[in-house]
DNA sequence: CAGCATCCCGTGGGATACTG
DNA sequence: CAGTATCCCACGGGATGCTG
């Protein structure tokens, strides 16, 4: 029987700075979520005014600071488009669509969380 | 703690919803930075005060109400130990073992991404 | 329409001290 | 040791108004 060090440091200091790189990038309540939107809606004129009044709850302020994050990081491409009153349109890049495994595992587990919840008691 | 259902037009509500509630139970920046500790060191002596150290930059407080709401979604157990100065032993559940592939896929996108980063200019 | 500038408030979380 | 209680401040984010 092998024995670990017993002071042992903090471990898998790795796995931890992955993780915590992802949160940097991804991390808060809204990125994901603009993200699956983006996907499923890849062929579509996606509009910020769209993507408002799409995702309930956020604010323009807010839906502005996050899109310019996710393009910044190449998960979002922005087009402005030459209408009248000028529109930009958002959509997911190959790339982006590289956060499609961490988003159906995030919805699979939330759904699986209510069905567990809702068996109890 | 589940979020009651929104009155939504957008797009895949269910899809949203079932990520929301996710971000509710694992959300934020040290949940599952916790639960991976606790799932690589599932036969350890998991004391408060261990898990503190070992998680950088996590404050008493934090911890402890992080720790306290992990406890009440049944993803990890509290133990209180009889010891001369009391300690508490946390330890994760089976249940908690279900996030297990949601951390292996944020870690691998993490080390993906850096790679990527890496490579560019 | 897209999105920035301002003002303003609530609160998350640090620092510190205290208790069982 | 494992928390809890207080104080306190920074800042995230809402509301509103303005511009290209």
């Amino acid at each position: 029987m092998i024995k670990k060090p017993l002071t042992d440091p903090a471990p898998c200091t790795g796995n931890l700075l992955a993780m915590t790189d992802t949160f940097d990038i991804l991390g808060g309540k809204w990125k994901l979520l603009i993200l699956h939107y983006l996907i499923l809606r890849e062929d579509i004129n996606n509009t910020f005014k769209k993507i408002e009044r799409d995702i309930v709850g956020i604010s323009a302020k807010v839906l502005s600071k996050e899109l310019k994050e996710l393009e910044f990081n190449q998960l979002i491409k922005r087009e402005e488009q030459k209408t009248k009153p000028i529109t930009v349109a958002y959509s997911i890049t190959e790339y982006g669509k590289s956060t499609k495994e961490i988003i159906d595992i995030l919805v699979q587990w939330g759904q699986t969380h209510r069905i567990k919840i809702l068996n109890e008691d």
